[in-house]
DNA sequence: CGAGTATTATTTGAGTTACCAGATTATTGT
DNA sequence: ACAATAATCTGGTAACTCAAATAATACTCG
């Protein structure tokens, strides 16, 4: 028993909201002296529990040493920080700090901000129902 | 009569879901000898109707000369061809080709194949919900 | 136990991509 | 004529990414 497979006028319709909610992003992480990629990853650090090096690396599917100048930049300006793991010294944790927690709320009251007329199409019953069902996606944390 | 402010906790599950999609356009560009732009531009040469260069540049957002580079890599491969506007000789629209299209569609299929675990968490009443709800979302055509 | 292997993260260096600002051309509108 | 718009060209900068080499720690299995 295969689910049906979504349309692909969904997927059109979700690359523009990507492509929208990207230049969100690319615009206020400017604002706040962030790199596009740095703002992402900053709130990544709160989305995903105690994050370490590997574990945003294969989010981000990249090369491994591209997350460290990542952290690099978000760790010299005081946002997050390197902890050591409790097991495993190999592994590092990355902290959000309170300055990061500030900055995040700023991005996240910005896109809220900016994303008023993106939902203007949906009323109140749709909107409750849009945010439930983003939550149920299950985005791979590892 | 203004709405409920969408929660914190949404938009954070939200910007894990976009930064998982663009991935997923990342890679796959990538396999098609494209820039993740290149693909990204690609999809939204269908979705919006006749769609200038212009009209693409308020899309992104960006400058102007930005959108030329795009559509020249584009157009060199084949998949989008430059057309005269009927009326006004400034403007060119961007015409899908048949290979473009082709293109779009292996984007799309691998979109689908590799996006199945995401959406495991929602059921079939869920799922149509959703790419009901996304396709009513309002994204700024120009 | 210990040699070999795997994992985690970093450093370095180089290449590509993305983006913008300013000047330019062609066309349109007034 | 004059200003406005659409697109391009040029040059430059910053961001992003990868590949290879390195170091420290953890795992495994004879």
């Amino acid at each position: 028993m295969t689910k049906q497979p979504l349309s692909e006028q969904f997927y059109f319709a979700l690359v523009a909201f990507l492509l929208q909610a990207k230049q969100q992003v690319v615009a206020i992480s400017g604002e706040l002296g962030l790199t596009s990629v740095q703002a992402l990853t900053l709130l990544m650090v709160d989305s995903i529990t105690a994050p370490s090096m590997s574990s945003l690396c294969k989010l981000y599917d990249c090369d491994a040493s591209n997350i460290t100048g990542i952290i690099d930049g978000l760790e010299q300006k005081g946002l997050v920080s390197r902890q050591p793991h409790p097991t495993d010294r190999r592994i590092k944790i990355i902290r959000l700090e309170p300055a990061g927690k500030q900055i995040q709320t700023n991005i996240i009251r910005h896109l809220v901000k900016n994303s008023d007329h993106l939902f203007d199409g949906l009323n109140q019953t749709e909107l409750a129902q849009f945010a439930n069902l983003v939550q149920k996606l299950q985005i791979p944390k590892k």
